[in-house]
DNA sequence: CTGCCACGTTGACCTCGCTCAACGCCAACC
DNA sequence: GGTTGGCGTTGAGCGAGGTCAACGTGGCAG
């Protein structure tokens, strides 16, 4: 496909909940082994490119999502076009959470990402059926709430080079959950996102990771793999 | 009592749930009124002065609270003291929500108050008991989210007056909610207060109300009441 | 290989909001 | 009455981070 930043439609792919390989993380493991099939009669699996709209802020919202593969950025507008970008999403994490009739901010894909599909009316059968669901989307709810909170702190509070510095031991955190070894990952988004997520500008993000690579605290083997030779030093230079 | 900043313990208060005035708006609207008196058994009414503390981040959290009257911040610090406030709790607002073990954030009380406390484990009995407790606190806790989502965009990306505005439409907005009739309303909050939750200093917030005064946006008959003539005008500078 | 384009980096300069300091006001208290 | 202390306002100067611009780099199409 020629295009990347495609704005044609998602499109629809056959899967099994049971294969899900994120399924232990995500709402869905609260759901039993034996009852996977409801599961599977309720959801459409769908597919998105890099950059790619998920839905709009205001949109009406009959879907949540799971997200199986690849990485979501949660964002809200000015008018005028300023972003901020409320959180990143990863493989296993919920989508719609917040949703009342509309979407309260906009999704767009960052990579390559499959999302698992729920109609949200169909969703609340299986909420009243299932209470352990709804008790597992309320604890999704109070992390995202919890982070949240860790996030206004850093927006409000923190320079820019301990903005960096959280949002990276945020993202080693991550790694390591997902089972990388050292200290050493992958960013998934570009340095404009990373700027739009810390309230910061793009430039202020390059010269904060240049700044990080000089004193030693960060590596940059490439511009989307930063190592991080001694996690408690830049974990100090989080608030100090 | 000549000392207002007290720091003697908080003194019980015995009350019945039945007469409760902010019942409506709490999570105990879902408890019909002939259940009242299931509350009232795991309910202790606790009373705070100004500048109280309600629990620290990091207690061990074996309570959560419903405020029945007065106002209440919370907040995030850093170890050299920089505070982010993360909100502010009016009557009716829940405390606690958040919680898992421990308490992911502080809580003062900035005017007198009078909060319901509930031992967590009762709570989730009651919650076992009654799923529509549970539903109600997921969407509060949906709504925490929403606000907390708005703040990071403000915090993030909007400009000192934008911030202001914003802050004192919200206010309004609750204001208007308690049924104050015309746009003017009064702050429970000091300067301070709202500098901490807008990552501003002190001066600064104090300039921008000297500046939309002068600019014919507000009214300030006194420090602490605002009155908004125009509330289109303000809104339009909420962001741009 | 060449050209193109998106993305990231770096430099020079500027500005918004912070720092530091003085001052005003009001309520509590002696 | 005078003093004190908390809170809010105002002013002067500064600096962290933004703005604008140039340049480097890597991936991809032709």
């Amino acid at each position: 496909m020629s295009v990347i930043h495609s704005e044609s439609p998602a499109f629809r792919l056959p899967r099994r909940c049971a294969q899900c390989s994120v399924r232990h993380k995500a709402m869905c493991s609260a759901i039993d082994v034996d009852h996977i099939d409801a599961l599977d009669r309720i959801i459409t699996h769908v597919q998105f490119r890099p950059g790619q709209t998920v839905f709009d802020e205001g949109d009406l919202a009959p879907y949540v999502y799971n997200i199986s593969r690849g990485h979501v950025r949660l964002f809200k507008l000015l008018q005028d076009g300023r972003r901020q970008i409320t959180g990143f999403l990863n493989p296993g994490d919920f989508l719609g959470l917040a949703a009342r009739k509309t979407y309260a901010y906009s999704a767009e894909a960052i990579s390559d990402a499959d999302l698992c599909r729920f109609k949200v009316a169909e969703l609340e059968e299986l909420l009243t059926e299932r209470p352990p669901v709804r008790e597992r989307l309320y604890e999704m709810a109070n992390d995202e709430l919890a982070a949240a909170q860790e996030q206004m702190l850093c927006l409000g509070r923190k320079t820019a080079k301990e903005r960096v510095a959280s949002f990276l031991i945020g993202q080693l955190r991550h790694a390591a959950d997902c089972g990388a070894g050292d200290a050493a990952f992958d960013l998934a988004m570009s340095r404009s996102d990373i700027a739009d997520y810390l309230g910061l500008t793009i430039e202020t993000v390059s010269r904060t990771f240049t700044a990080l690579r000089e004193e030693g605290l960060i590596g940059l083997p490439t511009t989307h793999r930063v190592s991080i030779p001694d996690v408690a030093a830049l974990e100090f230079a989080t608030e100090g």
